[in-house]
DNA sequence: ATCAGTCGGCGTCACTAGAG
DNA sequence: CTCTAGTGACGCCGACTGAT
């Protein structure tokens, strides 16, 4: 996941793609090994299989990415808030000495 | 009205970390 | 080692917006 920092994991270098599809797990059962039809469909079953659970997989992530920064922002905003706010009892606080030393 | 640029969301692929 | 879930990167699409 993310360093509380909001920074972000790199580490995904991109190369040309492979031969097999994502996902795709040549595994034939013993009773398909010698039907190529068979073996066809179960290959495009799996691959679709893996597609729909990826897309679903993306959604979450990028709801939870979305929630994330939401959350920072919000930290962001208190924050500012507490140093406003430290920053006014800093100034009081210096008035008051100027003018007990006065 | 239309064209170009920007933005947000989506699906897919490539890759990694972690579990079994 | 293999499988799966999570996520960055990429390309596409539709909505919106400002300029002409």
């Amino acid at each position: 996941m993310w360093a509380a920092t909001g920074d972000m994991p790199v580490y995904q270098i991109r190369t040309p793609a492979s031969s097999l599809p994502q996902g795709v797990v040549v595994s034939p059962s013993t009773n398909n090994l010698h039907n190529p039809q068979i073996m066809a469909e179960e290959v495009t079953r799996k691959r679709e299989l893996r597609l729909l659970k990826n897309r679903e997989a993306a959604r979450e992530c990028r709801k939870k990415k979305k929630e994330y920064v939401k959350c920072l922002e919000n930290r962001v905003a208190v924050l500012e808030n507490q140093n406003k706010t430290l920053i006014e009892e800093l100034k009081a606080l210096k008035d008051l000495y100027c003018h007990k030393t006065d």
